[in-house]
RNA sequence: GGUCGGGUGGCCGAGUGGCUAGGCUCAGCUCUGCAAAAGCUGCUACAGCGGUUCGAAUCCGCUCCCGACCU
Protein backbone atom coordinates (compact mmCIF):
# COMPACT_ATOMS: atom_id res chain seq x y z
CA UNK A 1 0.00 0.00 0.00
CA UNK A 2 1.56 3.27 -1.07
CA UNK A 3 0.73 6.75 0.44
CA UNK A 4 -1.51 7.47 -2.39
CA UNK A 5 -4.01 4.88 -1.68
CA UNK A 6 -4.26 6.32 2.28
CA UNK A 7 -7.62 8.09 1.82
CA UNK A 8 -6.82 11.69 3.00
CA UNK A 9 -10.55 12.24 4.56
CA UNK A 10 -10.62 11.78 8.37
CA UNK A 11 -14.21 11.35 10.63
CA UNK A 12 -13.92 12.60 14.21
CA UNK A 13 -15.89 10.61 16.71
CA UNK A 14 -16.95 12.78 19.81
CA UNK A 15 -18.06 9.81 22.49
CA UNK A 16 -18.92 9.81 25.95
CA UNK A 17 -21.68 9.13 28.37
CA UNK A 18 -24.81 12.06 28.20
CA UNK A 19 -24.44 15.11 29.98
CA UNK A 20 -20.31 15.57 29.54
CA UNK A 21 -20.74 18.21 26.94
CA UNK A 22 -20.43 16.49 23.89
CA UNK A 23 -22.78 18.62 21.77
CA UNK A 24 -20.91 21.73 22.76
CA UNK A 25 -17.65 20.44 22.39
CA UNK A 26 -18.42 19.32 18.46
CA UNK A 27 -20.18 22.41 17.51
CA UNK A 28 -17.00 24.26 18.76
CA UNK A 29 -14.29 21.64 17.08
CA UNK A 30 -16.91 22.46 13.75
CA UNK A 31 -16.43 26.27 13.94
CA UNK A 32 -12.38 25.75 14.48
CA UNK A 33 -12.27 23.25 11.46
CA UNK A 34 -14.98 24.75 9.78
CA UNK A 35 -17.01 21.66 9.07
CA UNK A 36 -20.29 19.89 9.49
CA UNK A 37 -21.34 17.64 12.75
CA UNK A 38 -23.58 13.95 12.15
CA UNK A 39 -24.84 12.94 15.04
CA UNK A 40 -24.70 9.09 16.67
CA UNK A 41 -28.19 9.32 19.21
CA UNK A 42 -30.46 6.59 19.08
CA UNK A 43 -33.20 9.05 20.13
CA UNK A 44 -32.37 11.78 18.88
CA UNK A 45 -32.94 10.74 15.44
CA UNK A 46 -36.59 10.69 16.18
CA UNK A 47 -38.48 13.98 15.24
CA UNK A 48 -40.82 13.76 17.96
CA UNK A 49 -38.55 13.58 20.76
CA UNK A 50 -37.10 16.73 22.06
CA UNK A 51 -36.10 18.36 24.72
CA UNK A 52 -35.71 15.23 26.93
CA UNK A 53 -33.32 13.25 24.74
CA UNK A 54 -30.92 16.82 24.66
CA UNK A 55 -31.58 17.68 21.04
CA UNK A 56 -28.69 20.88 20.20
CA UNK A 57 -30.67 24.09 20.58
CA UNK A 58 -32.27 26.02 17.40
CA UNK A 59 -29.52 28.20 17.75
CA UNK A 60 -26.78 25.43 17.95
CA UNK A 61 -28.29 24.34 14.81
CA UNK A 62 -27.87 27.57 13.15
CA UNK A 63 -24.11 27.70 14.17
CA UNK A 64 -23.52 24.57 12.32
CA UNK A 65 -25.31 22.03 10.32
CA UNK A 66 -26.03 18.86 12.20
CA UNK A 67 -27.41 15.41 10.26
CA UNK A 68 -29.01 12.82 11.13
CA UNK A 69 -31.35 14.61 13.98
CA UNK A 70 -35.04 13.98 13.72
CA UNK A 71 -34.81 12.15 10.41
CA UNK A 72 -36.80 9.67 11.58
CA UNK A 73 -40.13 9.40 13.54
CA UNK A 74 -40.73 7.17 16.58
CA UNK A 75 -43.78 5.23 14.31
CA UNK A 76 -41.51 3.78 12.18
CA UNK A 77 -38.63 0.99 13.16
CA UNK A 78 -35.15 2.29 13.00
CA UNK A 79 -32.21 0.00 14.11
CA UNK A 80 -28.35 0.32 14.11
CA UNK A 81 -28.19 -1.51 11.02
CA UNK A 82 -30.51 1.48 9.75
CA UNK A 83 -28.31 4.13 11.38
CA UNK A 84 -25.08 2.69 9.81
CA UNK A 85 -26.55 2.50 5.98
CA UNK A 86 -27.85 6.25 6.47
CA UNK A 87 -24.64 7.86 7.95
CA UNK A 88 -22.29 5.97 5.66
CA UNK A 89 -24.28 7.14 2.73
CA UNK A 90 -24.56 10.74 4.30
CA UNK A 91 -20.75 10.70 4.75
CA UNK A 92 -19.74 9.40 1.54
CA UNK A 93 -21.57 12.84 0.46
CA UNK A 94 -20.17 14.95 3.28
CA UNK A 95 -16.80 14.14 2.50
CA UNK A 96 -17.08 15.64 -1.15
CA UNK A 97 -17.28 19.19 0.35
CA UNK A 98 -15.30 18.54 3.75
CA UNK A 99 -12.19 16.89 4.39
CA UNK A 100 -12.69 16.55 8.04
CA UNK A 101 -16.38 15.76 9.44
CA UNK A 102 -17.53 15.14 13.21
CA UNK A 103 -19.75 12.31 14.27
CA UNK A 104 -20.58 12.82 17.80
CA UNK A 105 -22.95 10.80 20.09
CA UNK A 106 -23.62 8.52 22.72
CA UNK A 107 -25.01 5.55 21.49
CA UNK A 108 -22.09 3.52 21.80
CA UNK A 109 -23.61 0.36 19.09
CA UNK A 110 -24.25 3.00 16.53
CA UNK A 111 -20.77 4.14 16.86
CA UNK A 112 -19.37 0.83 16.54
CA UNK A 113 -21.40 0.18 13.46
CA UNK A 114 -19.64 2.86 11.83
CA UNK A 115 -16.15 2.03 13.48
CA UNK A 116 -16.51 -1.79 12.93
CA UNK A 117 -19.39 -2.30 11.06
CA UNK A 118 -22.14 -4.99 10.80
CA UNK A 119 -21.33 -8.15 8.93
CA UNK A 120 -23.09 -8.31 5.80
CA UNK A 121 -26.37 -9.79 6.61
CA UNK A 122 -30.11 -10.63 5.23
CA UNK A 123 -32.41 -8.47 6.33
CA UNK A 124 -35.13 -10.15 8.93
CA UNK A 125 -38.76 -8.60 7.83
CA UNK A 126 -40.51 -6.65 11.09
CA UNK A 127 -42.88 -9.30 11.43
CA UNK A 128 -40.63 -12.18 11.98
CA UNK A 129 -39.45 -10.45 15.03
CA UNK A 130 -42.84 -9.61 16.45
CA UNK A 131 -43.81 -13.15 15.81
CA UNK A 132 -40.47 -14.43 18.28
CA UNK A 133 -40.65 -11.34 20.36
CA UNK A 134 -44.72 -13.28 20.42
CA UNK A 135 -43.09 -16.17 20.94
CA UNK A 136 -41.08 -14.98 23.77
CA UNK A 137 -43.96 -12.87 25.62
CA UNK A 138 -46.44 -16.26 25.92
CA UNK A 139 -43.96 -19.07 26.50
CA UNK A 140 -40.82 -17.34 27.86
CA UNK A 141 -37.41 -17.71 26.90
CA UNK A 142 -37.03 -21.52 26.18
CA UNK A 143 -38.52 -22.24 22.81
CA UNK A 144 -36.08 -20.14 21.89
CA UNK A 145 -32.97 -21.74 23.66
CA UNK A 146 -34.34 -25.19 22.07
CA UNK A 147 -34.32 -23.54 18.31
CA UNK A 148 -31.46 -21.91 19.03
CA UNK A 149 -29.16 -24.87 20.32
CA UNK A 150 -30.61 -27.36 17.64
CA UNK A 151 -29.89 -24.48 14.64
CA UNK A 152 -26.78 -22.52 15.56
CA UNK A 153 -25.04 -24.63 18.21
CA UNK A 154 -22.12 -21.96 18.38
CA UNK A 155 -23.94 -19.28 18.80
CA UNK A 156 -25.66 -20.83 21.31
CA UNK A 157 -22.76 -21.06 23.26
CA UNK A 158 -21.91 -17.38 23.11
CA UNK A 159 -24.69 -15.60 23.57
CA UNK A 160 -26.05 -14.23 26.44
CA UNK A 161 -28.39 -16.95 27.22
CA UNK A 162 -31.27 -14.90 29.70
CA UNK A 163 -31.27 -11.76 27.45
CA UNK A 164 -34.58 -12.04 25.42
CA UNK A 165 -33.74 -9.27 23.03
CA UNK A 166 -30.33 -11.35 21.67
CA UNK A 167 -32.04 -14.11 21.50
CA UNK A 168 -35.35 -13.16 19.80
CA UNK A 169 -32.82 -11.29 17.61
CA UNK A 170 -30.83 -15.02 16.65
CA UNK A 171 -33.75 -17.07 16.22
CA UNK A 172 -35.61 -14.61 14.00
CA UNK A 173 -32.86 -14.33 11.91
CA UNK A 174 -32.15 -18.12 11.53
CA UNK A 175 -35.74 -18.93 10.86
CA UNK A 176 -35.92 -16.44 8.34
CA UNK A 177 -32.95 -16.84 6.67
CA UNK A 178 -32.80 -20.72 7.41
CA UNK A 179 -29.45 -20.30 7.76
CA UNK A 180 -27.04 -19.85 11.01
CA UNK A 181 -26.62 -16.87 12.49
CA UNK A 182 -22.99 -16.86 13.68
CA UNK A 183 -22.24 -18.02 9.85
CA UNK A 184 -22.22 -14.73 8.90
CA UNK A 185 -20.06 -13.37 11.80
CA UNK A 186 -16.83 -12.72 10.26
CA UNK A 187 -15.39 -10.84 13.12
CA UNK A 188 -13.89 -8.25 10.54
CA UNK A 189 -13.65 -4.95 10.79
CA UNK A 190 -15.33 -3.19 7.40
CA UNK A 191 -13.03 -1.32 5.47
CA UNK A 192 -14.25 2.27 5.26
CA UNK A 193 -13.15 5.00 2.48
CA UNK A 194 -12.07 7.39 5.32
CA UNK A 195 -9.97 7.41 8.70
CA UNK A 196 -11.01 7.19 12.21
CA UNK A 197 -9.90 9.00 14.79
CA UNK A 198 -12.30 8.02 17.52
CA UNK A 199 -12.37 10.34 20.90
CA UNK A 200 -14.08 9.89 24.36
CA UNK A 201 -14.71 12.52 26.71
CA UNK A 202 -14.04 12.03 30.44
CA UNK A 203 -14.85 13.71 33.42
CA UNK A 204 -14.71 12.87 36.98
CA UNK A 205 -17.95 10.55 37.80
CA UNK A 206 -18.82 13.38 40.42
CA UNK A 207 -18.38 16.01 38.42
CA UNK A 208 -20.84 14.77 35.57
CA UNK A 209 -23.60 13.09 37.84
CA UNK A 210 -23.92 16.54 38.72
CA UNK A 211 -24.11 18.39 35.62
CA UNK A 212 -26.60 15.27 34.82
CA UNK A 213 -28.80 16.69 37.60
CA UNK A 214 -28.69 20.12 36.77
CA UNK A 215 -29.52 19.44 33.17
CA UNK A 216 -32.79 17.22 33.85
CA UNK A 217 -33.83 19.76 36.18
CA UNK A 218 -33.44 22.39 33.36
CA UNK A 219 -35.32 19.64 30.80
CA UNK A 220 -38.13 19.99 33.24
CA UNK A 221 -38.11 23.88 33.43
CA UNK A 222 -37.95 23.66 29.49
CA UNK A 223 -41.48 22.27 29.41
CA UNK A 224 -40.27 18.89 28.75
CA UNK A 225 -43.68 17.21 30.58
CA UNK A 226 -45.59 19.20 28.33
CA UNK A 227 -43.83 17.28 25.50
CA UNK A 228 -44.52 14.34 26.90
CA UNK A 229 -47.86 14.51 27.53
CA UNK A 230 -48.15 15.13 23.77
CA UNK A 231 -46.73 11.69 23.17
CA UNK A 232 -48.18 9.83 26.24
CA UNK A 233 -50.85 8.11 23.82
CA UNK A 234 -47.36 6.40 22.20
CA UNK A 235 -46.16 5.95 25.31
CA UNK A 236 -45.95 1.59 24.75
CA UNK A 237 -43.74 2.37 21.40
CA UNK A 238 -39.71 1.39 21.47
CA UNK A 239 -38.63 4.30 20.75
CA UNK A 240 -40.71 5.63 24.04
CA UNK A 241 -38.76 3.20 26.44
CA UNK A 242 -36.37 5.80 27.03
CA UNK A 243 -35.10 7.95 30.29
CA UNK A 244 -37.70 10.80 31.77
CA UNK A 245 -39.93 9.73 29.34
CA UNK A 246 -40.70 6.46 31.27
CA UNK A 247 -40.72 8.75 34.50
CA UNK A 248 -43.08 11.22 33.33
CA UNK A 249 -45.54 8.92 32.06
CA UNK A 250 -45.93 8.02 35.35
CA UNK A 251 -46.65 11.49 36.24
CA UNK A 252 -49.19 11.98 34.04
CA UNK A 253 -50.73 8.87 34.88
CA UNK A 254 -51.20 10.73 38.40
CA UNK A 255 -48.88 7.69 40.24
CA UNK A 256 -46.41 10.36 41.25
CA UNK A 257 -45.80 14.09 41.46
CA UNK A 258 -43.72 15.62 38.78
CA UNK A 259 -41.74 16.64 42.73
CA UNK A 260 -40.88 12.62 42.99
CA UNK A 261 -40.26 12.02 39.25
CA UNK A 262 -37.61 14.59 39.27
CA UNK A 263 -35.11 12.74 41.51
CA UNK A 264 -35.75 9.53 39.77
CA UNK A 265 -35.40 10.73 36.23
CA UNK A 266 -31.77 12.58 37.44
CA UNK A 267 -30.95 8.68 39.05
CA UNK A 268 -31.94 6.95 35.83
CA UNK A 269 -29.77 9.22 34.05
CA UNK A 270 -26.74 9.00 36.03
CA UNK A 271 -27.52 5.22 35.43
CA UNK A 272 -27.47 5.16 32.14
CA UNK A 273 -24.52 7.33 31.82
CA UNK A 274 -22.74 4.50 34.04
CA UNK A 275 -23.66 2.04 31.61
CA UNK A 276 -21.92 4.24 28.95
CA UNK A 277 -18.90 4.87 31.15
CA UNK A 278 -18.54 1.15 31.06
CA UNK A 279 -18.57 0.84 27.31
CA UNK A 280 -15.90 3.10 26.81
CA UNK A 281 -14.29 1.83 29.18
CA UNK A 282 -13.60 -1.28 27.86
CA UNK A 283 -13.66 -0.47 23.69
CA UNK A 284 -9.68 -0.18 23.11
CA UNK A 285 -8.76 2.27 20.43
CA UNK A 286 -10.56 5.77 21.51
CA UNK A 287 -8.49 8.46 22.95
CA UNK A 288 -9.36 9.37 25.85
CA UNK A 289 -9.73 13.29 26.97
CA UNK A 290 -10.57 15.51 29.63
CA UNK A 291 -13.79 16.76 28.21
CA UNK A 292 -12.93 20.91 28.69
CA UNK A 293 -9.73 20.02 26.80
CA UNK A 294 -10.09 21.68 23.35
CA UNK A 295 -6.86 22.58 22.73
CA UNK A 296 -5.91 18.60 23.17
CA UNK A 297 -8.40 17.24 20.52
CA UNK A 298 -7.44 20.24 18.43
CA UNK A 299 -4.24 18.89 18.59
CA UNK A 300 -5.29 15.26 18.32
CA UNK A 301 -6.92 16.02 15.05
CA UNK A 302 -3.83 18.05 13.70
CA UNK A 303 -1.81 14.81 14.53
CA UNK A 304 -4.11 13.11 11.93
CA UNK A 305 -4.38 15.55 9.02
C1' G B 1 -39.56 9.27 86.44
C1' G B 2 -43.18 5.19 84.80
C1' U B 3 -45.61 1.94 81.04
C1' C B 4 -45.70 -0.05 76.29
C1' G B 5 -43.71 -0.44 71.31
C1' G B 6 -39.37 -0.66 68.49
C1' G B 7 -33.85 -0.74 67.08
C1' U B 8 -31.95 -5.84 60.89
C1' G B 9 -26.55 -4.34 55.46
C1' G B 10 -26.23 2.80 52.10
C1' C B 11 -32.02 2.75 52.13
C1' C B 12 -36.81 0.04 52.49
C1' G B 13 -38.22 -4.44 54.53
C1' A B 14 -39.42 -10.02 55.91
C1' G B 15 -37.87 -13.28 59.41
C1' U B 16 -39.92 -15.91 67.08
C1' G B 17 -33.92 -21.10 68.05
C1' G B 18 -30.41 -24.09 63.10
C1' C B 19 -30.82 -24.19 55.60
C1' U B 20 -26.91 -16.37 53.73
C1' A B 21 -35.52 -13.50 52.49
C1' G B 22 -36.53 -9.98 48.95
C1' G B 23 -36.54 -5.10 46.68
C1' C B 24 -33.94 -0.50 45.76
C1' U B 25 -29.36 2.27 45.74
C1' C B 26 -24.32 1.67 44.66
C1' A B 27 -20.35 -0.78 42.10
C1' G B 28 -18.46 -4.06 38.22
C1' C B 29 -19.84 -6.14 33.55
C1' U B 30 -22.25 -8.24 28.59
C1' C B 31 -24.43 -7.86 23.64
C1' U B 32 -22.96 -7.91 15.23
C1' G B 33 -29.45 -4.40 13.28
C1' C B 34 -35.38 -2.21 18.79
C1' A B 35 -28.99 -0.28 22.39
C1' A B 36 -31.54 6.00 26.55
C1' A B 37 -33.23 -1.03 24.85
C1' A B 38 -32.43 -5.89 27.12
C1' G B 39 -29.66 -8.61 30.44
C1' C B 40 -25.66 -10.58 34.01
C1' U B 41 -22.49 -10.39 38.55
C1' G B 42 -21.09 -8.44 43.32
C1' C B 43 -22.19 -6.01 48.32
C1' U B 44 -23.31 -12.22 54.31
C1' A B 45 -26.61 -7.31 58.13
C1' C B 46 -29.10 -8.11 62.59
C1' A B 47 -27.73 -1.30 68.48
C1' G B 48 -23.88 -2.74 72.57
C1' C B 49 -22.34 -6.04 76.45
C1' G B 50 -23.23 -10.39 79.13
C1' G B 51 -26.07 -14.96 79.74
C1' U B 52 -29.08 -19.59 78.35
C1' U B 53 -28.21 -23.34 74.38
C1' C B 54 -24.71 -28.16 70.68
C1' G B 55 -26.53 -23.72 68.02
C1' A B 56 -29.34 -16.86 69.08
C1' A B 57 -31.40 -11.62 64.55
C1' U B 58 -34.89 -14.77 67.11
C1' C B 59 -35.01 -16.62 74.44
C1' C B 60 -33.22 -13.94 79.32
C1' G B 61 -30.68 -9.65 81.83
C1' C B 62 -28.43 -4.95 81.80
C1' U B 63 -26.93 -0.51 78.97
C1' C B 64 -27.69 2.96 75.01
C1' C B 65 -30.96 5.11 71.25
C1' C B 66 -35.92 6.21 68.85
C1' G B 67 -41.36 6.60 69.20
C1' A B 68 -46.12 6.65 71.73
C1' C B 69 -48.68 7.15 76.07
C1' C B 70 -48.90 8.16 81.49
C1' U B 71 -47.40 11.30 85.67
Amino acid sequence: MSDKDIPNKLLVIIGGPTGIGKTTMSIRLAQHFQTEIISADSRQVYKELNIGVGKPSAEDLIKIPHHLIGHASIHNHYSAGQYAADALHLLEKQFQKHDLLFLTGGTGLYLKAIMQGFDDMPDVPEEVNTYWTNVWKEKGINDLLIILKEKDPEYFDLVDKSNPMRLIRAVSFIMHTGTSFSGYHTGKTNDRPFRILPIALDMPRDELYHRINLRVAEMINSGWLEEAKTLFQFRHLKALQTVGYKELFEVIEGHMTLDQAIPLIQQSTRQYAKRQMTWWRNQGEWNHVNADDFKEIVALINRQS
